[in-house]
DNA sequence: TACTCGTGGCT
DNA sequence: TAGCCAAGAGT
């Protein structure tokens, strides 16, 4: 009996594994086969990335380094190269470096342990339950903005969660969580999907929901967004768009470049120079001498 | 806590 | 068109 008949989680719970089994994207790292290091480089790949981006890139990474141990054995511009343009660059040098404490801490193997996992360069409060709960099916409320979004609809009430997560989200999504462990595991990956096929953040599909009978929110009369306004991202002009066109002329190179190069990216001599030395500090850029620069080796 | 950190598709 | 948004982490 995994759950007390009648019971509104329970309910709940039914509807959307049967909506998942049903509706679920065929996706690489889903595959069984996958094994733990595929779940984890998809992970960090889609920290802030969308899936369809994330897609060649991690055919082609898995492909070029199957194991931890294939990864930690280049050199950190490797993989910042091999990175492209999926953003965020500081990710492709976390993953390298987690890769190099799996070799040394794990003998080169993907530990299943959540503390263990957590404890990795780049691993943080959701990633580790994440490929502690897909790769191997252990029990986590594995809470990211997706399921925020699903829980603070279906069971808050509300139509947006809040801006930042919070300790609170974090003890609803554990309270939602089913307690038979291979049905929480299936929990976690069906509640994220809903959230990012169906419930989603713009325009929500409620007519194609498999809870749309027990959603709060819905159930409230589908109650406008009260609360503080979420402050829109710029990019134009910003450091991060430098950062962007150095990096892009660095991985566009496979030697030394020279900073004349560089300096022909960004108009402004101050951001620019700004935006290089915070590429250094970050590790995405080695100095050398005579004004030349290049990825990391 | 609030901020920083890329990139590009979608409405 | 121009925001809005995307499987967050680190500081």
């Amino acid at each position: 009996m995994l759950y007390q008949s009648g019971s509104p989680l329970a309910s709940l719970h039914t509807s959307v594994l049967e909506w998942y089994d049903a509706n679920a994207r065929v996706l690489p790292w889903r595959d069984p086969a996958a094994g733990p290091w595929a779940v984890m480089v998809s992970e960090f790949m889609l920290q802030q990335t969308p899936v369809a981006r994330v897609l060649p890139a991690y055919q082609r990474w898995l492909e070029r380094w199957p194991k931890p141990a294939d990864l930690a054995a280049e050199p950190p511009g490797e993989a910042v190269r091999a990175w492209d343009r999926l953003g965020y660059p500081r990710r492709a040098l976390r993953l390298h470096a987690a890769a190099q404490a799996i070799v040394e801490r794990h003998g080169g193997e993907v530990p299943d342990d959540h503390a263990a996992l957590l404890a990795l360069p780049g691993v943080g409060t959701y990633t580790a339950a994440a490929i502690a709960s897909f790769a191997f099916g252990q029990r986590h409320a594995v809470v990211d903005t997706n399921v925020r979004r699903v829980l603070a609809r279906a069971l808050t009430g509300v139509a947006q969660p809040t801006i930042s997560p919070t300790a609170a989200d974090q003890r609803l999504a554990v309270t939602a969580l089913p307690e038979d462990v291979r049905t929480a595991a299936r929990w976690a990956v069906a509640s994220m999907e809903l959230g990012a096929l169906i419930c989603t953040a713009r325009t929500p599909r409620c007519g194609d929901c498999p809870i749309r009978s027990q959603c709060a929110w819905v159930l409230a009369g589908s109650p406008p967004y009260e609360g503080p306004p979420r402050k829109g991202q710029t990019y134009e002009g910003t450091d991060r768009q430098v950062r962007g066109r150095l990096l892009a002329v660095l991985r566009s190179e496979h030697g030394a470049v020279p900073k004349k190069a560089l300096d022909a990216c960004w108009q402004d001599h101050v951001q620019r120079e700004r935006a290089l030395d915070g590429l250094v500090a970050d590790g995405l850029v080695e100095p050398l001498p005579r004004n030349q620069y290049r990825l990391p080796t």
